[in-house]
DNA sequence: ATATGTGCAAACTCTTTGCATGGAG
DNA sequence: CTCCATGCAAAGAGTTTGCACATAT
């Protein structure tokens, strides 16, 4: 289970640590490629699956497109989809009781709230 | 705009009636040949889309996969979705003051409430 | 020195579109 | 008889995988 330290992977390390809000594979990508700017998407892919098997990112699986990833560090919070630029953003609150929405019979292990509207840059 | 009644329209409504969740383009095909056999999947998505425009489905975007449609008759609810067999599920209950949970400047339009679990057919 | 990681390109999956044929009006 | 709708197959978008080369250890 050896992990090396290769540039690309320090380099998408640091993309992650430098924003507050989860990133798609693209945004990964344009960004990386800042630091390394031959780092290819599918490095991008296998590096965001991997450092999530790991426990370092979480998997945010917002709707409107794929996969998104965060630091998995960051405390339980929600999130805001802005309909006009589609970054998505943390909101650091979480309505009570929410898991005991479901009816009877069903397990809940999980749940997320997602905000849609327009970010204050957009606005 | 005029709006032919084909067999294929018939039958994904009647799918769409059938069912009281979101489904899959996958599972409204499935579920459409078993009434019109030679169905094919571009109907379907030309379908679903047809009639999401005219107001009579709505989109429901959750996570895991593609869009999800369902009539948009039905009042405001949110929804499970099973771990397991991956189905959507309806939940007729809303947390009150979700969408007061957006920092300042940010302009609310709409809110999704997510429950993960399994299903009371996949416990 | 060795085996993991990278980059490219091909493969895949899901969704959309072009085109000839079919069928509702 | 007209067009709109369908079915097929090809084209796109996003993601994954195979393979030869590069490089961290």
């Amino acid at each position: 289970m050896g992990r090396r330290d290769t540039r690309q992977r320090q380099a998408i390390r640091g993309v992650f640590l430098d924003v507050d809000r989860p990133l798609t594979p693209d945004e990964v990508l344009e960004r990386g490629q800042a630091r390394v700017p031959s780092l290819g998407m599918a490095t991008v892919y296998r590096n965001v699956k991997l450092l999530a098997d790991e426990g370092w990112l979480a998997e945010v699986e917002l709707p409107g497109g794929g996969m998104r990833y965060e630091l998995a560090a960051r405390p339980h919070h929600h999130h805001f989809v802005c309909r006009s630029c589609d970054q998505a953003f943390d909101i650091h609150r979480c309505p009570e009781s929410v898991e005991e929405m479901a009816p009877a019979g069903f397990e809940v292990e999980d749940h997320e709230v997602i905000l849609y509207g327009r970010c204050p840059a957009c606005v």
